[in-house]
DNA sequence: AACATTTACTACACGGCGTTCAGTAAAGAC
DNA sequence: GTCTTTACTGAACGCCGTGTAGTAAATGTT
């Protein structure tokens, strides 16, 4: 990277505008993602709703770096939980994957909603996708862990996938990942997110706490079935 | 039931706070759940915003009542779509389950965040919950489909669960109309609830369609996988 | 050192929002 | 025909995102 050459006057702003970022999310966990709002945020920093206009065109733009950002810790949480178990144990890093998920969806309840809800109030994602990236880093991960139960996975009546049916990007990351892999796989991959994001989702939205006490056992029930049908034993006895 | 004794005055006032809901219903789907505004109703019923506060003592009193009838609309849905096929058909009742679920979403997205997200910028579910009703009766249903298949279906390493695990409003609803089932039917009709939701949220949300073009074709396959995994045989051709 | 320019920010305004409250006019009750 | 209840208005309060004009300081140039 060599050294960043900013000036005084760059990494003041640049400060300035990780502060604002800082403080949205603060605001975001104290008081939920209607707190993102830039009079606050101004008035937290002493300064005025107007100055944001500096660093943010718009608090939407505020609002998709924010997406990025913590999409990004929720990608890094997950990865790491996987990588702390040994590649020879793929149902132990999917059970790893899906528990840390969940995990860290309960502690950033307003991050998950940031993320996969309707962030704040008339929020409009831009083009891309604020999340784009992020997404497509889980996307390949959970590609991942499907590959390495891929061989033996029991597949019941796929549906016949071709590499154009997914997005280039992701593509790209996959095949140069695992060259050998079938786009059944990656469909697969995503049948495995929203099993994951399914149960979750409920329970961080409270729908799953208004009808069962203790949604964890389910959910582990859940992720147990769901390696079990991909034809893989567990090795590493999982968190409770 | 016998006839509604309403007076003239109650009359008009019913019919006013249905016209309440009915423009909020049309302006969330015009523009979204953000158009939800006391005031833009008001303004489109030739009314002032207070005048709002004589039928629903807050902004989100309106939205929870909006809840409950798109909730109740969407149960509706699916209990239709499974009771059009014979109880001797358990497969294609999920299937038909899953499908009308997902169908009804894309069809009425923002019924569907109204339901399972933010409904709208600062909403606060109240107590119980504007949806248990509902929720009590989607899960009750699935319940239902679960139970059909519960002769046959192979749990694998099922957590163990007891009647208090669950609310008692369900329980009754369960124990009432299947005696015979036992708890963990109950937490694997959550988990397959949990299946339904993880896949269609996603899409709603718009995060499936930057990774695949054609997400039906995998919904299906995980309703199918869902079936299988559940011991049942498809008597019933799904839609495509 | 003195001037010019760029930058960061404030102050104010606009329209929109939920909510409250005093007042008014019509409808219903007796 | 009077009295009470009801339905609604209009104005206000404080919040919001967003522009625009102006200001003061930091930077760049000679």
């Amino acid at each position: 990277m060599g050294v960043p050459v900013l000036s005084r006057r760059e990494r003041l702003r640049a400060e300035t505008a990780a502060e604002i970022k800082a403080v949205a999310l603060r605001l975001m966990s104290e008081g939920g993602p209607d707190a993102i709002s830039l009079r606050a945020i101004a008035r937290e920093m002493g300064m005025t709703a107007g100055a944001i206009y500096g660093y943010y065109d718009t608090r939407d733009a505020l609002v998709s770096a924010l997406v990025k950002d913590v999409y990004t810790s929720l990608v890094d949480a997950v990865e790491a939980a996987r990588d702390a178990l040994p590649a020879d144990d793929p149902a132990g890093r999917i059970l790893a994957w899906g528990q840390t998920l969940r995990e860290w969806a309960l502690v950033n309840p307003e991050g998950f909603r940031l993320i996969y809800g309707d962030p704040v109030p008339g929020y409009q994602e831009p083009e891309g996708g604020a999340a784009a990236e992020a997404a497509h880093r889980a996307c390949a991960g959970l590609t991942g862990l499907v590959a390495a139960a891929w061989p033996q996975a029991v597949i019941r009546q796929p549906g016949e996938y071709d590499w154009t049916d997914f997005d280039p990007i992701l593509v790209g990351l996959v095949r140069e990942e695992f060259p050998e892999l079938p786009p059944a796989a990656v469909a697969l991959a995503l049948r495995v997110w929203g099993r994951m994001h399914g149960l979750v989702a409920l329970e961080i939205y409270g729908h799953l706490r208004s009808q069962v006490k203790d949604p964890a056992r389910i959910y582990l029930d859940e992720l147990r079935d769901l390696t079990r049908g991909l034809g893989l034993d567990e090795k590493t006895t999982p968190r409770a």
